[in-house]
DNA sequence: CATTATACCTCGCGCTGCAAGGTATTGACC
DNA sequence: GGTCAATACCTTGCAGCGCGAGGTATAATG
């Protein structure tokens, strides 16, 4: 009963959490402004999203956390784990596969 | 309160049959086959997804039905309306700024 | 004459994303 | 000193979507 169901679409918000974190650690509170940011606001995760899947990831040894008090600030930085790199790249190949096959569609290639 | 909702990856089932059934007439049972073969397996939409988005499109005006006889075989084939076509381009044009967005994350570009 | 393929349909569940709410601390502003 | 916005964390509960599983009916296949 370890299986994985979960839909075709789903996983994006946690692929790229785990991206963003493989360049540098990073905090929740980062992680739903840099999300913005970098896809200036075409994507807005917010903090509801982000933290359930933060600790989901730890629960999975994806992400390692760890608090720090920074000017004052107390905050949970998270960092890649070797199985979270691993995690990452199979997410990314899988969104990658997904994604062509769709833009295949829209673009009405010459099916075989 | 008629406002539609639903989470920002959904609604690519929706965007692949306003597609397909753009090019030509359409059936349910042909869409489920078209989209897993166009796809090369990579996508696999079963009839429990297709005849309900086929459903509601054509109560939302995005589809128009006609029962046709062909070969013996009695079909509900779906042709876009004019409101499909609004349709399409829109989620087409939401799908192209998502998976851009995504991308440009993805490969780490530059954020101003 | 049984099985497979075609063709339609619906029910019900799982899971995900998400809004909404809650707490605590820091800095700014008057 | 008091108020407000920003920072930073968190959980609960629900809506909606995707989808498996099941059901019906007819045509073709062997």
């Amino acid at each position: 009963m370890a299986e994985n169901n979960s839909n075709f679409m789903s996983g994006v918000p946690e692929l790229l959490i785990l991206r963003l974190v493989r360049e540098k650690e990073m905090y929740g509170y980062e992680l739903v402004q840099a999300i913005r940011e970098r896809s200036r606001d075409a994507i807005a995760l917010g903090e509801g999203v982000i933290y359930p899947v933060l600790h989901a990831l730890e629960r999975d040894g994806a992400l390692s956390s760890s608090r720090k008090t920074v000017n004052g600030r107390s905050r949970v930085y998270y960092a890649l784990t070797a199985a979270g790199a691993q995690r990452l790249d199979d997410l990314a190949g899988n969104w990658s596969r997904l994604t062509g096959a769709i833009q295949s569609i829209l673009v009405g290639v010459q099916h075989a």
